[in-house]
DNA sequence: GATAGAAATGAGAATCTTGATCATCTGAGC
DNA sequence: GCTCAGATGATCAAGATTCTCATTTCTATC
């Protein structure tokens, strides 16, 4: 099934990679760290290493499987590209992180590039703030 | 002049800061990293550490003198705070920055964190794309 | 199926950025 | 000028990510 997208992607089928995907394919949180999917891996008794890891998320995202987001802290986070693009909200509490989609300011971002002469090719959107999730540290009691 | 800003902040008024200080004012891109800093000490004579350069811009920024960006790219980068809020764009060929405001995606994003449940508190905007700088190496002949 | 060659992996070293430690030094007030 | 809290510098340390290289695993071929 998921064979076809890394053969797509003109990478070998090889078991490090179809764990790594059905992970990220799997996760509740959709949105992991390296180390958070190393660790899965252990969990389910893989002897894959780190190194793979990274290696494996850095050709997934060159390859369009994945996208990979700075938000705050130093540890980047992989999640799966499902197709269309979105940014980001991200609790300071609890770390949660929820997605939207906003056609005005996509425009209004285009709109500005072009006034300042810039051809637009990417852009990191991140909004940070405390949530109302029941399970959230910082929910009022 | 900037002393006083220094005394405001608590801090007491050093060789170092001072120096730093006037590098990020003085300095063209107005966007600068740690290590840059540190570079333009030691061309300028100063024997000023880069740990002392760290923990300058760490406590400038949590003295409100100083904002830390993360653009793309495993450095922070620094600028002078004055006043206003902006985001950036950045060339992703010659890593020029330039800066904006727009009210209509402030709106845009104080909406869209209160429809989730979020109380924002802070976001990161940056846009990348190609500029048309006559030094930018990307611009056609 | 067995096999060869290319590509992928794993372990650990290496790197890069940034923060911590601690002995020494410096600035502010007296 | 003197004292002492605070600041500095050199070095070490930590965390994330990449690199190296010998070994292993796919894939295409026979």
């Amino acid at each position: 099934m998921e064979t076809s997208n890394l053969k797509k992607a003109g990478l070998k089928v090889t078991l490090p990679r179809m764990k790594i995907l059905e992970i990220l394919e799997s996760s509740e949180t959709r949105h992991l760290t390296a180390e958070a999917i190393y660790r899965e891996l252990l969990d389910s008794g893989e002897e894959i290493g780190l190194a793979t890891v990274y290696r494996v998320l850095t050709q997934f995202e060159a390859a369009g499987l994945v996208c990979r987001l700075h938000l705050e802290g130093n540890q980047a986070v992989f999640e799966l590209e499902r197709g269309g693009h979105h940014d980001h909200i991200v609790c300071n509490q609890c770390g949660r992180v929820e997605e939207f989609f906003d056609e005005t300011i996509e425009r209004r971002q285009r709109e500005i590039a072009q006034h300042h002469g810039f051809a637009i090719k990417d852009h990191a959107l991140v909004l940070y703030g405390d949530c109302n999730d029941s399970a959230c540290p910082h929910r009022p009691a």
